[in-house]
DNA sequence: GAAAAGGTGACAATTAACGGCACCTTTTAA
DNA sequence: TTAAAAGGTGCCGTTAATTGTCACCTTTTC
């Protein structure tokens, strides 16, 4: 066998090890331990990222277990990528800073001359203006991968003591937020990343949820009537207004040629809730409830009235 | 270079052309037509389909003209791939709507069962609740490659025949937009994608501006100070809001402890210049000129007045 | 029918690949 | 403390793959 097809053969080998040693290799291909040592010297010139320790207890480990099949992309779903890769720089702060641009180099080098040519042309062409996260969040790595293990965060959250089981992370107005039960508080919430301190990751502890009461806090939490409904005649411009900008929990109501926007508000979303509605300017007028009508009054009176 | 890197190098030359011949190879790769011919064997039995045809206007052409490429990406990388194009999935409008499916789906068969599900897992753990396109925008495919031949498009636009020159495409508040010089009424602008009606792609004519020229004339749109300007005060939290929704040609600036929001307007910006401010709330207050304060403060007035 | 493209076979020259060996470093178990 | 077991390096002769050259073939097109 060449040299060529063996490193093929040997990347399949180990592509389902986690450790294994010269001896593998020599058995396995029939090989010398020169020859070995020379291929492992390949597979990594490769981009295959091993692990060596010598010593009696020795062995080679995977770094990564990698990705090793050959994939066949089209012209046009490179240049997807490529758009998709893009966009998420602009996005500045995501569980995976670093990894984007380490994705386009090495996706980059494996294109033809001309090719590259084209991508970075397109990359010029279009852009993303899009709402970068302004605020540092350094613990989206670390809140991703506690839901993905199914973990606790201990943190403080506006100063004060949480131990929360976080089940989703999600990016809306240029914020980093995670929906969370608060096992201190027993409350379920969603929480800016970017609000966290001294956040570190915990095993489980007893009186944990499961992830079936987990989803019920949270679609409890999301259908919450308990606080007060509210009911905003739209206009079209609204409407669009809404659709571009939508949040959670709230949903347009048509009644014949008539749209509403409906859903419901606690003292906590309150102000939050007035902040949006200024939003729309003329586009949306609020029926029900009455404090709502008076609080948004007084705001656009606030407002004005820096003027006076 | 030896036989194994050179067959991948051949690999990545290919993939880029639909034709090739021989001499293609030779000059290249700096090898023998021998040599060339024998690569070619080595090519068709890694699995490349092509098709050759002998006599004075032969030549080879690929089967399949997809990208072969063989990459190794860690399970960050991974992660943050199927992030990426999920993120786009939730944007729904690109100009490669098709794409991203399809890569994920390729991308999938490839990992191991294991990761398959670890995958599956991070994606159901974060999400983008971003502002998705409301209107539909048949056209951004078009417009983007016109920006890339650097040629023309021809279209109504708000009942005005225009024939435009694009130059960049870009995604702003839910809307797509695209900057273009339009060469009927020699004017730069920031059009919206969804306002195009019977787009056509054109050829140049005798007039088009050369790109220095466009980007000139790009330049004097963003820089462009005939308008009226304004100054707006803003306190922290207004900071911050401009930070997460930026408007291109506005800038901040810092007098001591005090920060303003500057830039300029034009009749055509102006609705949308209040429109923005509204959203400031109370962090924002207009300090000049006097017919922005009064517009400001009769938009206030009017939504106020929808309550009386 | 000549020119230009792809294609084959043979052979000598080159060079990459290999195994073997001596010897080094690190770790660990006796 | 020492020996064994793991990885690691340098050197060298042998072997086998790779390459270029050359002569000659087939097909297509001008």
């Amino acid at each position: 066998m060449q040299k060529s097809e063996r490193l093929n053969q040997e990347l399949i080998f180990l592509s389902d090890k986690k450790r294994f040693n010269l001896r593998d290799l020599m058995d396995n291909f029939q090989i010398s331990k020169r020859t070995a040592l020379r291929d492992i010297a390949s597979l990594e010139e490769l981009g295959l990222a091993l692990y060596a320790e010598a010593g009696r207890a020795g062995g080679y480990s995977l770094i990564q277990e990698d990705l090793l099949t050959k994939i066949y992309f089209n012209s046009d779903e490179v240049a997807a990528i490529f758009f998709a890769l893009k966009a998420m720089e602009q996005l500045k702060e995501t569980p995976f800073n670093e990894s984007f641009q380490m994705i386009s180099q090495k996706l980059l080098k494996n294109l033809a001359a001309s090719r590259q040519q084209q991508v970075l042309a397109s990359q010029a062409a279009v852009s993303f203006f899009n709402t970068p996260a302004v605020h540092h969040n350094p613990y989206l790595r670390l809140l991703m991968e506690s839901i993905l293990h199914d973990s606790l965060v201990r943190a403080n959250f506006k100063g004060q003591q949480v131990l929360l089981q976080p089940c989703q992370l999600f990016f809306r107005d240029g914020n980093w937020l995670f929906a969370a039960y608060d096992l201190l508080g027993q409350a379920f919430w969603n929480y800016r990343c970017d609000q966290l301190q001294n956040c570190t990751e915990q095993a489980a502890v007893p009186n944990k949820l499961s992830l079936a009461e987990l989803k019920q806090k949270q679609l409890e939490f999301e259908h919450d009537n308990s606080g007060q409904e509210f009911r905003i005649l739209l206009n079209h411009r609204g409407q669009e207004h809404f659709l571009k900008n939508r949040y959670p929990n709230m949903q347009l109501e048509h009644e014949g040629e008539i749209t509403y926007l409906t859903g419901s508000y606690t003292p906590r979303t309150f102000e939050y809730l007035i902040d949006y509605l200024l939003t729309f300017g003329l586009n949306a007028k609020i029926i029900t409830p009455e404090e709502l009508r008076r609080s948004f009054k007084e705001r656009l009176a606030a407002i004005l009235d820096q003027y006076n």
